[in-house]
RNA sequence: GCUGGCGUAGCUCAGUCGGUAGAGCUGCUGAUUUGUAAUCAGCCGGUCGGGGGUUCGAGUCCCUUCGCCAGCUCCA
């Protein structure tokens, strides 16, 4: 048969030969590198004999779909381990992740970090013994007779949902239903690590019982584990609750659970955000609006979110009236609409509102400023006729990008997400609503991705997501369009025609929730903001205490231009105020001594790169105006 | 909410087998007058998250409750 390869060349190679063979036959060397091959586009075990001209690929540790095949086998080892040191134990799914891999067990007895050595010890073993891992294709009959044999409850119940012709995987006594491919044997799989422990639902279903979820990591050499443990550990020193309290930026109490208690850096962080978003949104046609936080129940049941999202809301009676606290702030918006006559020479109208919404989450969703209960939301509902929604949305596109451009965002997940099952509004308003959507994502070029029926209950949304620092993802900015509320709050306009006519509403976030993002900023850039942004923006340190008049007066002086400055008057050597200032991250650490003083300059110093020698203060004045000015990511 | 883990001084953490609670940093006082990432000395600081129990005796064992952490579920 004639096998064609990636490089060009081709082969002729007799029937039945596996692309491992082809492979020693052509490179020798390169066999140590591949893990699994693409025969005609598909992936496939290395040993898997071919039988027609096909074109041929190696995949190695490199692709993506070569470290899932290694991660994959991986999973496989460690519930090799499991079955044999644990009897009794069911498996659940054991998939890749992006640079690990988990597996679901059910184990009757709860696992301890110490079975977890013991786990690795085990794998490490069979690892060593180069078990060959061996494919087998079965009819779903036979694979359903053949996990009910051993046990394997969970693994037939997914057999019964599958479609006939299935394969299984064979390592020594260990079976396990897998579309594959796998690496060879055990052997390949040499620096591995298990990482934690944690419970996950049958499915991810909260009535189904809960298996023992063990994550691990595995790659091909020990330098390259070394490295994503090191990153691991990177990571989790710009966790924000952890530089949140070091930077003094805000606190958290039993008192108020899921609730952040600003500190005076932390408002500031806040205020800059807010200013810089209030600059935005005047300069794009908004006008703010602000409303009350309690309100009557009376209107949440005609919003609807009485009945669509009253397990997320919190209440109040009182004087025998219900209230709720608000989850949202759509419909004070309507209520504000509704005070006006608008013509459709009026629209589009902009309401914004830095609302601050309650939402009830169960206590063990809740995860510092990214998961609260109590958040403020850059909230804003455009008023419009169905005509003008396009240029809203594509206008509202390049305002979200460059927001988040200027807070040095640039990776961001775009997700359209699609009519959910508990949702107002007919089939044919959510069609509408979904195409108009998809038509300006078209427009604006936007790549994303389909998200169906995660939409919220009055209309489908185009979510903006940001990755915090353990590579979790959360939703910040969202463009909800909807034909709903002014439905039910008979929202009107005057058309040309002297007609009423309903406009359409647009419900949109951009930093989503002031909370959150805030939180992934902090993360972002590991604690050292931007000029703009930083709280404390510089430090004056007099070398001795001949100079603290001076430092006081260079203080004062930037205050006045604006600059948020400290002085540190205290007792202490120059390389003890400088290693402070640096673990507290003031990018600009102003140095006076003798010399300075006499000719009116400081001595600059920044944040991580030293010394920058001595300057005349108004020119530093300047330096650091203009960059605040300009938002600059580094001064 | 569910599964597992963790709560000891303002912070970071020790505390053995159940036998009188410890360190460093911070803070305070004093000395020191310092030139680019930690000057020295002294002092203060605790209902061991809360409540209950077992015990002659509990930070340590048991129950319960609150909070936090990881994951699941759910969401900005």
């Amino acid at each position: 048969m004639n096998i064609k390869f990636k490089d060009g060349s081709q082969g002729q190679y007799s029937d039945g030969a596996t692309p491992f063979e082809i492979l020693k036959a052509k490179e020798p060397e390169a066999t140590k590198r591949a893990v699994a091959a693409r025969v005609n586009g598909q992936s496939v075990d290395l040993w898997r004999p071919l039988h027609a001209d096909a074109e041929l690929e190696f995949l190695t540790f490199d692709d993506s779909e070569g470290r899932d095949v290694y991660r994959h086998s991986s999973a496989h080892l460690m519930a090799q381990a499991v079955r044999e040191l644990y009897p009794g134990v069911q498996l659940g799914i054991g998939p890749a992740l992006e640079d690990s891999f988990y597996y679901d067990i059910l184990v009757p007895e709860f696992l301890t970090p110490e079975d977890l050595e013991k786990i690795e010890t085990r794998m490490g073993e069979i690892a060593k013994r180069k078990v060959p891992i061996q494919r087998r294709e079965l009819s779903r009959e036979e694979a359903i007779t053949l996990f009910q044999e051993r046990g394997e409850v969970l693994k037939v119940e997914l057999l019964q949902e599958m479609e006939e012709g299935v394969s299984v995987y064979q390592q020594g006594d260990f079976v396990d239903l897998c579309r594959g491919p796998h690496l060879p044997n055990t052997g390949y799989i040499k620096n591995f690590k298990l990482l934690s422990l944690a419970g996950a639902y049958w499915r991810g279903d909260e009535s189904r019982p809960m298996l023992q979820r063990i994550y691990g990591t595995s790659y091909p050499t020990a330098e390259q584990l070394e490295e994503h443990l090191r990153r691991h550990e990177e990571a989790k020193q710009r966790d924000h609750r952890r530089l949140g309290k070091n930077l003094d930026l805000f606190s958290f109490h039993p008192e108020a659970p899921g609730t952040p208690f600003w500190h005076p850096k932390g408002v500031i962080l806040v205020d800059q955000a807010v200013k810089y978003w209030r600059e935005m949104h005047t300069a794009h046609g908004y006008q703010e609006i602000r409303t009350p936080v309690v309100l009557s129940d009376v209107l949440w049941r005609q919003s609807g979110h009485y009945d669509h999202y009253r397990e997320n809301m919190y209440f109040s009676r009182v004087e025998d009236r219900d209230y709720a606290i608000k989850p949202m702030n759509c419909p004070s918006g309507l209520l504000v609409y509704k005070t006006y006559q608008f013509s459709y020479r009026d629209l589009p109208q902009r309401f914004a509102e830095l609302g601050l919404v309650h939402r009830f989450e169960k206590s063990g969703e809740l995860h510092g400023l990214i998961r609260v209960r109590a958040f403020t939301q850059d909230d804003a509902h455009i008023f419009c006729t169905p005509e003008q929604i396009e240029t809203e949305i594509v206008n509202l596109i390049g305002l979200v990008q460059e927001i988040y451009r200027t807070f040095g965002f640039t990776e961001v997940r775009v997700e359209l997400s699609t009519q959910p099952e508990n949702s107002i509004g007919s089939a044919e308003i959510w069609r509408r609503a979904e195409a108009a959507l998809e038509s300006a994502l078209k427009k604006a070029e936007l790549p994303h991705e389909l998200n169906p029926g995660e939409g919220a209950f009055y209309g489908p949304k185009i979510d903006f997501h940001i990755r915090d620092s353990l590579g979790r993802s959360w939703q910040c900015g969202t463009i909800q369009l909807d034909f709903s509320m002014p439905e039910r709050f008979e929202l009107e306009y005057i058309g040309a025609d002297g007609e009423r006519h309903r406009p359409v509403m647009i419900h949109r976030a951009i930093l989503g929730s002031l909370e959150r993002f805030i939180g992934l900023l902090i993360e972002h850039y590991a604690g050292d903001f931007p000029l703009w942004l930083a709280p404390v923006q510089a430090r004056i340190l007099p070398i001795t205490d001949k100079q603290h008049e001076y430092a006081i007066g260079v203080r004062d002086r930037m205050r006045k231009a604006g600059l948020r400055v400290e002085a540190d008057l205290r007792s202490e050597k120059m390389g003890y105020k400088i290693r402070q200032a640096e673990l507290e991250k003031v990018p600009v650490m102003l140095v006076v001594g003798g010399r300075e003083a006499e000719a009116d300059q400081v001595s600059m110093r920044l944040k991580g790169q030293g010394d920058q020698g001595a300057k005349p203060v108004n020119e530093v004045i300047t330096l650091m105006q203009n960059a605040v000015e300009r938002k600059q990511q580094q001064l």
